[in-house]
DNA sequence: TACATATATTGATATATATCAGAGTTGATT
DNA sequence: AATCAACTCTGATATATATCAATATATGTA
């Protein structure tokens, strides 16, 4: 995890001034530029760890990342993935003092870290801010709550779609795209056993739903792997 | 649905007072109190309904409730429950102008309606009370995606023993007490099938480990209930 | 009371998923 | 080049869960 302040990075010009901060004068803005740091996380880094202090707000410039979690058990679990542009770990940062999930780069990231006092003072003092990070926090945890009983519903051949779909139409909006996480890695993510994961891709390459290259995933049949998502 | 103006109710004097009100001013209190409707719920009857409008913040006073998801292929998914003093439908209230759940009465209700565009000024005007209803806003999605998460890891006994478990300590907490939700509820809660919740219920029976005399579960064994939780 | 309707229960069977075993593949390190 | 570890893949088998069928029990209602 690699630090640098750049200077030349200013908030406002970030892609986070139009959602979240856009509620903040300009003062206000300076102030958080002043007080955020700049990181950089290659594939595999741990940006914050269960059960470690919050230090701040972990906003995601470039790059992926997972938000895991370690049970009792030592089973790992992937409560979902982070896009750019994303609030990490919004969902706890007011609950607890630790961070609840583990978040791992899964591709080489940018991040800033904005200082968490300097928020929390934000909030008692400007309420536009306030009610737009209340929507913020809100859309995030509705989303993933809303992904998390999706998946539960459907068996494992649904749940592999539903997560092919998710990187081609979500995450890097093409029918062919590089693969960010290894296949024990979507076991987690979707609850189910790496064996299974692999044959039920073998399958659809032999169904001739997917190409499979390496890492590389294309989408022949996006019509056959919607079905299969939807009553898979 | 019945409504009751109750004039006699201050929310000054309700149990929220001590928990996301507790910041408010005397006068906004007041506001507050003169804004809020009181209604009543027999069981079985709909508190709010899946994509229909927002009108206010609900807080459950008395009673049991369930909040749930109509899924497009018809089948029912129960998402949680409402216990005395919670907020209801908190998650996505700020993150849609549609309820994204139902809130069904599970037990007979007593419940306050607070105007959405109130709070939504109490918010902008007094930053400890946004504060206090973020940290709320997050420890309730916390709650609930730790819930999911947890209930995924399990198999079919574990997760009929989580919630034998759940009602005893958590809501009833009294190792004996009479479930509130059919087999068939059971069964959406924890996402499995009726036979399969009436089964391991036998079972557990059988194993004097529950006793069950119509809807009256009375734990035996809490012990060998809690390792089944954990290990099933 | 009698009827209709939802719920609860149990057993037999089919299906889905996990587990186990082994072999090929890749990537990093020495 | 050799080695090791993690990842990928396939087949055989065991286990868990869903489905189907049938009956019993409750619950509400005309």
């Amino acid at each position: 995890m690699s630090q640098d302040f750049r200077p030349d990075h200013i908030c406002a010009k970030c892609g986070f001034r139009s959602s979240v901060f856009s509620k903040l004068t300009d003062e206000q803005l300076d102030r958080l530029t002043s007080n955020k740091t700049f990181h950089f996380a290659k594939k595999g880094e741990i940006v914050a760890k269960q059960n470690t202090p919050i230090k701040g707000f972990i906003f995601l410039r470039v790059g992926l990342a997972k938000l895991t979690r370690t049970n009792p058990d030592g089973r790992e679990q992937i409560i979902g993935i982070a896009t750019p542009n994303d609030f990490v770990g919004l969902l706890s940062i007011f609950s607890s003092k630790n961070y609840q999930y583990n978040i791992i780069a899964i591709e080489d990231c940018e991040y800033c870290c904005v200082d968490y006092n300097l928020v929390i003072n934000l909030i008692s003092t400007n309420g536009d801010f306030a009610k737009t990070l209340l929507e913020k926090i809100s859309q995030v945890s509705d989303l993933m709550m809303g992904t998390r009983l999706d998946l539960e519903l459907r068996q494992l051949r649904g749940r592999v779609a539903f997560i092919i779909f998710y990187f081609g139409n979500e995450v890097y909006k093409s029918h062919k795209f590089s693969l960010p996480i290894s296949r024990r890695e979507i076991a987690e993510l979707i609850d189910m056993r790496v064996e299974n994961v692999v044959r039920i891709l073998s399958e659809f390459r032999r169904d001739n739903i997917i190409r499979i290259e390496g890492t590389t995933i294309e989408i022949v049949d996006p019509e056959k792997l919607h079905w299969i998502k939807m009553h898979g």
